[in-house]
DNA sequence: ACCCAGGATGGAA
DNA sequence: TTCCATCATGGG
């Protein structure tokens, strides 16, 4: 069992706290596309995790959060950035890949959070057949159309709460196409309304075996196998998943098939025997690697 | 104008 | 089984 960090816990409430954090990359773990609702300004990382607005910073081995209101409490927090777990344990179990290795040298620190299923579902949901920056565009204007807006310190822009399944459930797809999220406006509508009616238990996705998991959440329409393991890899802790968009499918070719037609069926096999325990952590890393080299 | 994007779907070949 | 058009939208 990974020791728990360092936590106030004990001292006063308090808007800002801090860890050791040797091995995290934060601006790695917060642009590799498993989170699409952090803004970098001034040197730092901005966002909204559940209803708390938060800044986040990491300098020389410590990362610093702030929140707009005072915390007793900053466990919601260490859960969703992982604090707790061993990065050097996880990479350990890697196969010796060098596509691999090279991506982990190369992103030193990346890491899995553990974020809000329904904002992971939803958010993915939207992903379909569209680039990181137009995800989080329509995201965007998804919380600023229909979420909470929460306290923000003073000076800054104002914030909103990703938008709850009860509270979507309600409009209609007329509302949420104003979002342009096009064609996944009634898939969208659905799985809210499928999560506030109960149809669909998105915290016992957690508790069952990845297989079923994933089967029950590609019962919703508009979810294939790719967005059911981004949901259970970034918000139910299925270590196991891994999405196969096209980029990883590339890495995976390149890995296992260079120049060689293969069925996705072959690639998924592949995937699912080779990487290991924490295969989602392996395709984080070939993902985010393989979109850096591109931009480069 | 053309192609692609953290895809999924139903029907044709 | 595999292939293919379609869905909506913006950027290169």
């Amino acid at each position: 069992m990974p020791t728990a960090p360092h936590a106030a816990q004990t001292s006063a409430p308090s808007c800002r706290t801090c860890w050791p954090a040797n091995d995290y990359n934060l601006d790695a773990t917060l642009v590799c596309g498993q989170a699409f609702r952090w803004e970098r300004r001034d040197g730092a990382w901005t966002g909204i995790v559940g209803h708390r607005w938060v800044r986040l910073s990491s300098n020389g081995g410590v990362l610093t959060a702030e929140t707009a209101q005072a915390q007793r409490d900053w466990t919601w927090l260490e859960e969703y950035l992982q604090l707790g777990l061993d990065l050097q344990k996880v990479l350990a179990t890697f196969p010796p890949d060098p596509p691999l290795q090279q991506a982990v040298a190369a992103c030193r620190g990346l890491r899995l959070l553990r974020q809000d299923p329904w904002e992971c579902l939803a958010s993915f949901l939207l992903s379909s057949t569209k680039q990181i920056v137009q995800i989080r565009d329509v995201i965007r204007r998804l919380c600023e159309g229909h979420g909470e807006p929460v306290v923000v310190p003073p000076g800054e822009p104002p914030g909103f709460a990703f938008p709850t399944a009860s509270r979507l459930a309600v409009l209609c797809e007329a509302d949420l196409r104003q979002c342009r999220m096009g064609f996944r406006a009634p898939h969208l509508l659905a799985a809210a309304r499928a999560a506030a009616e109960g149809a669909l238990d998105l915290p016992q996705l957690a508790r069952l075996p990845l297989v079923e998991a994933r089967s029950r959440l590609m019962q919703l329409r508009g979810v294939g196998p790719k967005i059911a393991d981004c949901v259970l890899l970034f918000g139910c802790g299925h270590a196991r998943a891994f999405p196969i968009d096209v980029w990883v499918e590339r890495a995976l070719r390149e890995i296992r098939f260079p120049k060689r037609r293969v069925s996705a069926r072959a690639l998924r096999e592949f995937a699912d025997s080779h990487f290991g325990p924490h295969a989602g952590y392996a395709q984080q890393y070939l993902f985010h690697h393989i979109r850096t080299l591109r931009s480069a």
